[in-house]
DNA sequence: TCAATAATGCAACAATGTTGCATTTGTTTT
DNA sequence: AAAACAAATGCAACATTGTTGCATTATTGA
């Protein structure tokens, strides 16, 4: 048996893997160096990092107003994402894809180390709402402990 | 087959419809008048409310200290809870019961009124976690249009 | 009713986020 | 490669949100 479908070609582009001045290229913003060192800062931890953590590492190159600005651009072209962990520590983190809309993965927080890692491999589940509600995004925040911790203890 | 098990008995305690005093009285809490009206306020509304909306309820009552000295302790006795929409918009809300842990049930938050609702009644599913990750809580708030607005449109 | 204790509300502060505008930087065109 | 253009930066100044010390006031239990 012979399938007469076609596949149908979806070009995925990865950021954890690219060069940050080609995610910028990508999109059409200029390449200035606090967006490249934020890129490749959320690209070498690999975990969601706060405004204070991201101005350590920065060090001189930090300016609080253009980081809210570097911030508010890259979110708007869907490069990072923000997490709030009880309701008071915000969290930025690189996105998985080009194709990963903002809040469509589960976040989880470490009551230990306090780190937030995106599980991206994680299925999000259908939820069972009451009739008349119709869900079209969903957000998702698990607390526990996380693997580095839990081998530790 | 009879069953030797002895059932135990767990009181609960609503809150929804017991008596803003009672409420207090229970917890050992004092009856203040900020106290009294911020619980009422979230039992006559049944749903969220942020800070805004409570200080034009409340009126020359009001004031933002104690405001947030009453949340404070509200949060601390378990009788309400927070919630955070689009890591901007704060809400407060009743909890269910005495025995409903903070966080976890469901959210909802209407993207056309922009209301939250606690769907107390959902269960909330058992997440696919990667190996080593240990999952303790869980909040979830799921975006969409809430029942009202639904039948208005 | 009075004393003990906790809650209130003022001032003052701290942290977080925003806006206007002159200057600088990145990009495009010649 | 240099000029011209547009967009990003960083300063000042402001707006919003949340916190703390302390004197005053309200609640509660004796």
């Amino acid at each position: 048996m012979v399938s007469d479908t076609f596949g149908i070609f979806v070009k995925f582009i990865f950021y954890r893997k690219m060069n940050a001045v080609d995610i910028l290229k990508e999109k059409g913003l200029k390449k200035t160096a606090q967006r490249i060192m934020l890129i490749n800062l959320l690209q070498k931890t690999g975990i969601s990092l706060t405004e204070g953590e991201i101005k350590s590492e920065m060090g001189d190159l930090y300016d609080r107003i253009t980081f809210y600005r570097t911030v508010q651009t890259l979110l708007d072209a869907n490069i990072i994402h923000r997490i709030t962990v009880d309701n008071i520590t915000v969290k930025y983190a690189l996105n998985h894809s080009d194709h990963n809309h903002s809040e469509n993965h589960i976040h989880f927080f470490c009551k230990q180390c306090h780190s937030v890692t995106c599980l991206e491999n994680a299925a999000i589940p259908v939820y069972d709402i009451p009739k008349g509600f119709k869900s079209e995004e969903c957000e998702v925040l698990i607390k526990g402990i996380c693997d580095k911790c839990h081998k530790l203890s």
